[in-house]
DNA sequence: TATTGTTATACTCTATAACTATA
DNA sequence: TATAGTTATAGAGTATAACAATA
């Protein structure tokens, strides 16, 4: 076994582990996680259409309208028709929706912070040059 | 914002992706994420009841019954009559259940140490020591 | 009577197929 | 005729409630 494949086994171990803990912080466990997915995209994104989030959730049209149905139903997004093709709708996080993704984030964050706060100035440096790495790692 | 939520935010989101991405490199699309995972604990903790998988995976013991019953089905897990309480029996992972976790690992593995490759000695150096750090950090 | 496991049944999430409206 | 979105319906997966067997 070559160093590179002990080293990855390592990692993969470590970081589907942490990964666990981290998604068990979520903070509102009425939406399902598809849900919560689609508002981060939404966040990030800025207004999508229904067609452009099924793509980009890797969920079926027809999936991505129930799931845009429960968000409007909750308040956490908004509807609009598109200017120009009246086929076309776009779909924006309302004010509410980034105040949840802002509540489940900083609850997360919170946990990892205060786990941070456990390790020694050493092993936090190696962790602050290890993020930009772990970066490339999951990058495309 | 303090330092340390900075990176446990910057963390989270690579954390969260190489997670996603080590996911969906799973090789047999036929199992479910639960049953995998219930095959993972049989492996790491040796052979357990009904009961002791329900409780270790977070799943109701009506739910277990059938996991239990399709790992079963695929030859993958064996069913032994527990030796001093008729109410119990222990399931344990069948030879071909162990082949199927290795061939799983090798394929992640190999996906991980692929993009490795694509990094920098000094990238390489840093990943080393932040193995140890994330563990601890996900650890208990 | 308490505990272990299973069966019966219902709910959630996602899928495919068929339909409506617009380009 | 092609495309965007929705509605109709079906198939996993998991839950609660009721049941059978053993301690």
């Amino acid at each position: 076994m070559s160093v590179d494949t002990a080293l990855a086994s390592e990692l993969r171990t470590t970081v589907m582990r942490l990964a666990r803990r981290l998604r068990n912080q979520r903070s509102d466990t009425s939406l399902s996680l598809t849900q919560l997915a689609t508002l981060g995209t939404l966040d990030r994104h800025g207004p999508l259409t229904p067609g452009e989030l099924a793509a980009h959730e890797r969920v079926q049209p027809p999936s991505m309208t129930r799931v845009v149905s429960a968000l409007e139903a909750a308040g956490l997004v908004t509807r609009t028709d598109h200017p120009t093709d009246g086929r076309q709708v776009l779909i924006a996080v309302s004010p509410a929706g980034k105040g949840l993704l802002r509540d489940d984030r900083m609850r997360r964050d919170a946990w990892l912070a205060q786990r941070l706060r456990a390790l020694d100035p050493a092993d936090l440096a190696t962790l602050r040059q290890a993020a930009a790495v772990l970066d490339k790692l999951a990058g495309s």
